[in-house]
DNA sequence: CGGTGGATTGAGCTCAATCAAGCAGCGTGG
DNA sequence: CCACGCTGCTTGATTGAGCTCAATCCACCG
């Protein structure tokens, strides 16, 4: 299976495919980093998901054969094992799991949109900031002496457009946590150095009582 | 396989199932509404969509086996064919395309709660509203000499867990759209008369413009 | 050292939530 | 058949969260 793959390197800026391309590769992440974004017509365009190294992505449009719903597109220079549809199908018809493993994917991430779309309907700013950064650290967070560094390139554009809000606003709150010691702000980096406290925060409707 | 279901019957305010419950059925609704809900702690629910006759429900998370993720409230008397995980795993063994069936049900799903993502995070609220009656009219119009009339008991409140608004705001806005005769509106009834001017509604960011 | 792109912060404004009242259609029971 | 009550709908007034614009600031890189 391995000898059928080839290796896709992407400059910064480039990308792997656009959505509602036909769903023909999928790809394992070796090196760098992906956003898989939303582009409306006429809108602005949504982050539904960062890509860190080791993860999958275009895999479920590739097996079962759709358009990929979503552009990637590299943030860094970026190195993937890629699997075009031949090899897929003879893949999957040889270990049937696969398909099975597939589908458990595409299942949970299905229930993490509904529940990204809940809090999106339903809770503020603040709370969708806050599970959104609880959510990357559970992805790519990296302990160390300081805290929990989320081990991403992460402007707060990039958190402004997953979680639904402008740039400033995240910027101003990010800004107001690091006063309160909740976390430490960086450029393109955000270290987490009060955990449980930012989960009470993302559950929490009223922000102003937990200062 | 007809022989293996069983009937369901739900009365108004009862339900199917609840969120988290093992996916154990999967239901044909016959007759009757159904919501489909999403309840977050705390937070207020969000209606993810609404189940008309002849419509599926359940099955995605029957077939794989996994957890329903949301709630199924029967709007007014129900009548659902069911079937049970043995009838459902024999009848996709016997017919596999069943299971490819599902997928493509599951992706298209997919895909729209996507665009209902995107929408919520950078449109206004009018925009959504105009798009999701759109929607609702495209599974469940029924055209008349008036024009076309969305065949739900659908109240403005279900519209504002659906658009993520609030139900005054939907009030307002349906009213308003009313006295431009774009639609008319009535108890838990909402009947377009210009589709093509609310398709546009849908399309524009700047919605004074066109009144 | 200047330039470039990200981040911060203030001021003003707007959209939509909330609160509060009252209205209207519909079903029920006297 | 009417009165009542229930539930859904409307509408006004007010408020506030978060958007937008604009002006810096800061870190990194050539």
């Amino acid at each position: 299976m391995y000898a059928s793959a080839h290796l896709a390197q992407v400059e910064p800026g480039q990308f792997f495919f656009h959505q509602d391309e036909p769903g023909e590769t999928m790809y394992v992440l070796i090196e760098g980093q992906i956003k898989m974004t939303l582009l409306g017509p006429e809108g602005r365009q949504v982050l539904i998901r960062i890509v860190a190294p080791c993860e999958d992505f275009g895999a479920v449009s590739a097996i079962v054969g759709t358009p990929y719903p979503l552009t990637a597109e590299a943030v860094t220079r970026c190195q993937a094992l890629a699997w075009d549809q031949p090899a897929i199908t003879s893949s999957v018809e040889a270990y049937p799991t696969l398909r099975e493993n597939a589908l458990q994917v595409a299942v949970r991430r299905f229930h993490q949109l509904q529940a990204r779309f809940r809090e999106l309907a339903t809770e503020s700013a603040e709370q969708r900031i806050a599970r959104t950064l609880l959510r990357l650290a559970d992805q790519a967070g990296r302990s160390n002496g300081e805290g929990m560094l989320i081990d991403l390139t992460l402007s707060r554009s990039d958190l402004a457009e997953m979680t639904g809000t402008s740039l400033y606003t995240v910027s101003r709150i990010l800004s107001q946590w690091e006063r309160h010691g909740l976390l430490k702000n960086g450029r393109e980096k955000v270290l987490i150095r009060d955990l449980s406290k930012l989960t009470t925060v993302a559950k929490t409707p009223d922000t102003s009582s937990l200062i």
